[in-house]
DNA sequence: CGACGTATTGACTCGGCTCAAAACCTGTGG
DNA sequence: CCACAGGTTTTGAGCCGAGTCAATACGTCG
């Protein structure tokens, strides 16, 4: 009795991955449908870079399942991890309405399904309905607020503070006292990605156990006490705990 | 249609700020009228906040003369320049899509004239007209792309760079050599624009002098060879000068 | 078990911050 | 014209946080 081969069944598939995605909410079907039709459905190995800064943005993105790091590399070789993103959340949206060219290269940090529309729709979409604009303001908007608060972060607050509020934005709203969570990818990303080095984020994470009584033991951390980090970390920023942005 | 009397200004004067800025750049004159209508017209003194942190972003705005910082203030007591901002700039009208709260304060550094203008017009005109879409997607895509080089800037170059990079943007696109220009505001707020304390700004320009070719005499600067200052400031950078951002 | 990638620890350097003082401007009133 | 007051900018000394380089521990997979 063979049993359900689950990659098959495109359409119904993408159709709920991306109908389901704020920027599709409340979208009549017949705008929807051409992004439906052109939709292409991608699964590829680590490593494989999707885009890189610099290529004509003639696709944007949304992810399905795994992982993803956007990043810009600097003329002296280095790089700066722009963001890191998993299931559900789009990219390479934004350089299509300022110079059509993409503005960080996007990489794959594991086996990593995503699917790709093409930015042409995208562009006729938006100036045709007005719900798919509105949409789009909105997640650029959003977009627009988070990084103002990686900036402020980046210029306020020290190596321990920025992993509290990296913890802190792990957890689930709601709750209050302890909580125990594992870190979504490596360390040495999260350092990247929080614009520290591998062994400041070691050391830094050493003083939030000292000082913020939190507990480590491989990815899991447990926080005793989330009020406790809340104090610990978030004075030198202007947003009161729980900050609404992610 | 109605015809308003406006008690201190003329309609044909908003009308030429107003339509001449990029945000209403080939948009109809019908889509254009009520914001004439609607729009009031501000001098305020040096100090003067327009709004701050938290308010309900019930106006955007447009300077026309004079200039105003954004900023945030930190729970501990500190501030965070966001940007500052001339004649043309626009402000406040990012979150209108997002929230309808400022993310950010708005305080005049000098006596300054702005218009004001209802969110709830931009955001009729943005549903119901398709160019007002686009040219408001544009604006905000150019604004993320802005922001995403500040966070590159704030992690990968050091302070004299930084400087650089300002000073380089201040400079007319064509010209090769040297250049004279003078600073466009006060060091201590350029400082905190890049995310420094005024002795720093001060010994890095220094550093700059020695380092750069650079000459200074108040706010006045003499870059000696702007080829030698790319050199210097933008090996750290993603973006090849001259970078396309403002 | 060995091997490789990830994570931690140590010793050192250096950039930027702090606090404090001096130098420089610029406008004001005598 | 000078003296003074206020703000801005510079300079100095010392400190601390984060980066670097190098070595060691840890884990997981073969």
């Amino acid at each position: 009795m063979p049993h359900t081969i689950k990659k098959q069944r495109p359409f119904m598939d993408l159709s709920r991955y991306i109908s389901k995605n704020h920027l599709f909410s409340g979208v009549s079907s017949d705008v929807l449908a051409p992004f439906l039709e052109a939709a292409q459905i991608r699964r590829e190995e680590k490593g494989k870079f999707i885009f890189i800064q610099g290529d004509k943005a003639e696709w944007f993105y949304l992810i399905i399942d795994g992982w993803i790091k956007l990043f810009r590399d600097t003329i002296d070789g280095n790089e700066a991890v722009v963001d890191v993103l998993t299931a559900g959340h789009l990219f390479g949206e934004s350089a299509i309405f300022d110079n059509g060219i993409y503005g960080y290269g996007a990489q794959l940090l594991e086996p990593t399904q995503y699917i790709m529309l093409p930015s042409s729709l995208l562009k006729t979409a938006v100036a045709s309905d007005q719900k798919m604009a509105m949409n789009m303001l909105q997640v650029m908007a959003q977009h627009r607020r988070q990084q103002s608060m990686e900036i402020e972060h980046l210029n306020m607050q020290n190596a321990p503070q920025r992993i509290g509020c990296f913890l802190l934005r792990l957890c689930p709203v709601d709750v209050k006292g302890s909580v125990t969570l594992h870190l979504p990818y490596d360390k040495t990303l999260i350092a990247a990605r929080l614009g520290m080095k591998p062994e400041t984020f070691s050391r830094a994470l050493a003083t939030l156990k000292k000082d913020a009584n939190i507990r480590v033991q491989g990815a899991m951390v447990i926080i005793g006490n989330i009020q406790e980090l809340v104090d610990y970390t978030c004075n030198h920023c202007s947003n009161k705990f729980p900050c609404d942005d992610l």
